[in-house]
DNA sequence: GTCCCGCGGGGAAGCCCTTTCCAGTACCCT
DNA sequence: AGGGTACTGGAAAGGGCTTCCCCGCGGGAC
């Protein structure tokens, strides 16, 4: 019992001050123990199986060794892919993560910066498509100078919106580039399962694909754009209710792999085949899709390096001047769902 | 600048001592502050943006507002649901959660729990299958001993194996379920993707499916179970030897879904149809389960109340008597990867 | 043989809180 | 009116660690 074992513990059984005893633990710099105490210390902090307590340093150090990483969904296979990156980065960094998922609550964001402004983290890596929602986006930015001012830096992966570092996909030109690949490969009637209207990274993701197409000079019909939520039954629903009202068309681009994936099933539950009656490409890549039927066309983006970046990002000194961005191309990834047309 | 706002600045600001603006912040026990002084207090906190330090607090109550979670990776669906779970129930106790993936590296595991001994969390919950491997599990064992003598406590998620509370998957049990509920459809050669040699989880699934068809009066061949890694490459793996060596087998068993989903891609790329020529069945269901084809059958195990179940043991007060158990039943789900046979 | 300098040990301050303990005030009861 | 009680504000003592600063000592330089 008798709790945690102290530093003075260990100080007083290896005979040295609590100075000493500190610095030989924790080798402090331009400072040195002489060799025969140093490892008298260490011997006896191994020996009574001390664990130096990280609140107690974080406070004389006024530094803590922990980020925090905000993500909407950790059961999402995006962002836990990205979460596996973070985690793998901060590791490195000798860092340790902690981890809020928000269940898509947009409320629950501010919350959460909140929390790890109180745990003082080094820095917080915030995941996942912001919304067009000026008050929401107004909360989490005045939430995050909070952070900062504690001395916090950030992070954000998705668009360069808050004001802050970021980790900027490449939205748009991705779907344009999936767009003018499955132009190629003889698609002409396209329809879009385009995610929430005021997410952005569905509106990018949205007008990149339409723009490229209008300007192959095949545009979207508006009416085959289909609202629905950003998740795998949002997509699910979004076919189910495309597929009722206009089925003329040969490709469905889903604006995430999840909601291509929903839409998939529904295509099947109506009976419609894929690809044989209607084409279908998603957006990320994520893990799950590689034994999915039919393989999903898709646009990669490689999201633990994203993950990997973001928490970089956030950990390298912050000059304190522009926010920094780093950009994320994707990758076009055809696969059985869009066969070629044109043989 | 200046950093983080102190409680001095803000008792100061409001013109009352330290002891009176903690109190009217924190709503101490069995002592008030009167109105005025309250309110004063909260509007200075508030104007000033003042944010407790959850360090200090920490050392002052000699408590933290952290719970750990390990896991072997947090990019499977299976750990990321129960990941789920936990960060639901963690936040319902208003506690945050530190993440530590090991990307199955026994030895990263001890490791985490020396972090989070430092970090002097609450309670620490460990998530996947043990390996029958004395010296990790001695290994671990010492970590958790040293951890909660530092007062944490520990809950464990799979086999109840290191003397502590644990959240007790009935592995054998729903096993020999779906052996029997696969045997009811007339199945009769089985085979086992079986796992690691040495993984216990994996050993329940297996002797538990083993045992119920030896009852049945149709024992499994020693020769067709395959051990594997128990990823999803790994199924695939042992798919593609399993394949290649025994053909004459009605359905394959194995113990766990991402195996089963790296099998169906196995049997698929040698051509042997799923589930025309061989039945296949997993165990957990994972959530990505419901859009693969053919649909898995499966052994249902409710994750997220496994991960909400974890964290509120390893919360509950411990007796510090025998380590609890709770006990978690999965439930068999046959859907297309086994069809009736008997018609 | 002095004088300095540098090295390294140890005392103590300080990080930001909570909580105990003391003291002052107001009020009630007799 | 005096004594006791209830209430509440504030001073101060930690809590575990890092680090500044002082000081003693040994060695090099002249």
């Amino acid at each position: 019992m008798a709790g945690p074992v102290t530093l003075s513990q260990v100080a007083r059984e290896a005979g040295v001050s609590l100075a000493t005893a500190s610095r030989a633990i924790n080798g402090s710099a331009n400072r040195t123990v002489r060799d025969d105490l140093r490892e008298r210390v260490l011997a006896t902090a191994e020996r009574l199986r001390y664990f130096p307590d990280a609140n107690a340093q974080a406070m004389a150090r006024g530094q803590t060794t922990s980020i925090g990483l905000i993500v909407h969904d950790i059961a999402d296979p995006y962002f836990s892919s990205i979460a596996a990156g973070v985690s793998l980065a901060a590791e490195r960094a000798g860092l340790a993560v902690t981890l809020a998922s928000t269940q898509h609550t947009a409320s629950r964001e501010p919350r959460f910066v909140e929390v790890l402004t109180r745990q003082r983290a080094r820095a917080i890596i915030v995941v996942g498509g912001r919304l067009d929602d000026a008050e929401a986006n107004d909360h989490m930015r005045r939430s995050l100078v909070d952070f900062r001012r504690a001395g916090g830096s950030v992070a954000l992966v998705g668009q360069p919106l808050l004001d802050v570092d970021s980790v900027v996909i490449e939205n748009s030109r991705g779907a344009a580039d999936l767009a003018r690949a499955l132009h190629g490969r003889g698609y002409r009637r396209f329809a879009v399962l385009g995610g929430p209207a005021n997410h952005l990274t569905a509106r990018d993701r949205r007008t990149g694909f339409g723009d490229a197409l209008t300007e192959l000079g095949t545009p979207v019909d508006p009416a085959v754009v289909v609202e629905c939520e950003f998740t795998r039954d949002g997509g699910y629903d979004g076919m189910r209710r495309l597929l009722a009202d206009s089925p003329d068309v040969d490709v469905v681009f889903a604006v995430n792999d999840v909601m291509a994936v929903g839409a998939i099933a529904a295509a099947r539950d109506l009976g419609v085949s894929v690809p044989g009656d209607v084409g279908v490409a998603g957006f990320d890549d994520i893990v799950t899709l590689r034994d999915i039927t039919p393989a999903l066309s898709t646009v990669r983006i490689p999201l633990i390096e994203v993950g990997v970046a973001a928490t970089e990002l956030a950990l390298a000194t912050t000059s304190a001047g522009e926010p920094r961005q780093v950009h994320v191309e994707g990758t076009v990834v055809l696969r059985e769902s869009t066969p070629d047309r044109t043989a």
